[in-house]
DNA sequence: AAAGTATAAGGTAAGTTTGAAATAAACGTT
DNA sequence: AACGTTTATTTCAAACTTACCTTATACTTT
């Protein structure tokens, strides 16, 4: 086989490999009531703490005017707050709430254990020779991005 | 670092690397007209001939009323056109017409050269290592969807 | 300080995707 | 052959996402 034809089975396999691993993913996410995005604002938040809303958008590639509708569906949950930052007026912070911080203590275990099943075949070393091949092929991807 | 955390870096790695990829695939395929969606049904219907609709789907892992609206949308523009199947008269293929056939014929080759600039930096053996690692990641994926 | 440029958040309209329900045809069982 | 079940496609409404634009604020240069 031509490297040509092997760069575009690998393209097939990633993208098919990431729709599949999407959706499994995603199907955990809806049944703690949070769709894929929402649910990766929250780990976002939860992870890094308050953060300016258009950071968000910046770091899980989403268009500014998309993360306005998730954080608005987020607070009308109640589980993110919108909060003013005082040193730059342009900017509005994003963060969890008690109930959304609770929240995710509660579901973040269960969320990494599906996820752990996903992995479970593989050995250590293949694990990180996935992610770092992948981290290339992505570092490369945004590289091209225009 | 433990186990489930890698994989959760795992995931977080192949979910990132993955929407890179996407973003830089879909700006190829937007560049010919046509939108992610429409550019991989079209490029199924190329590399397999006449599909029944809802195989299309399956395979491109869309929902039966977004196959039917893209094939709507490519028909529109004379690319794909719809074909009774007379041994099952619930089924209709989805085929390229000669216009489709002829415009894949043309950018096809500048797509692959597009995605071949992605995988550039890989060696040979870990492209197809990168290949056996998602397919295995993906296999599982889709077993554990419900 | 004024003028121009850049950045943040949100509004609007259009396009895309989905789930649920409707319709039609085929299949399986009695 | 009739009855219930499954499968293929479509329709519809609702949810989501984006591109483009607007407004407000900050930064930079003169």
């Amino acid at each position: 086989m031509t490297r040509n034809e092997d760069s575009l089975k690998a393209l097939t396999t990633i993208l098919r490999a990431a729709s599949s691993v999407e959706r499994v993913v995603k199907e955990d996410m809806v049944s703690y009531g949070l769709n894929a995005t929402e649910f990766t604002v929250m780990e976002y938040l939860y992870n890094r703490g308050k953060q300016p809303i258009q950071m968000i958008g910046k770091k899980i590639l989403l268009a500014s005017s998309s993360i306005t509708y998730v954080i608005d569906r987020l607070e009308e949950k109640g589980l993110v707050q919108r909060v003013a930052d005082v040193k730059d007026r342009r900017v509005t912070f994003a963060e969890l709430t008690d109930e959304g911080q609770q929240k995710m203590m509660e579901i973040f275990p269960q969320h990494a254990e599906t996820i752990e099943k996903l992995f479970k075949e593989l050995s250590d070393s293949d694990l990180n020779k996935l992610r770092a091949l992948l981290k290339e092929v992505g570092y490369k991807a945004t590289k091209l991005i225009k």
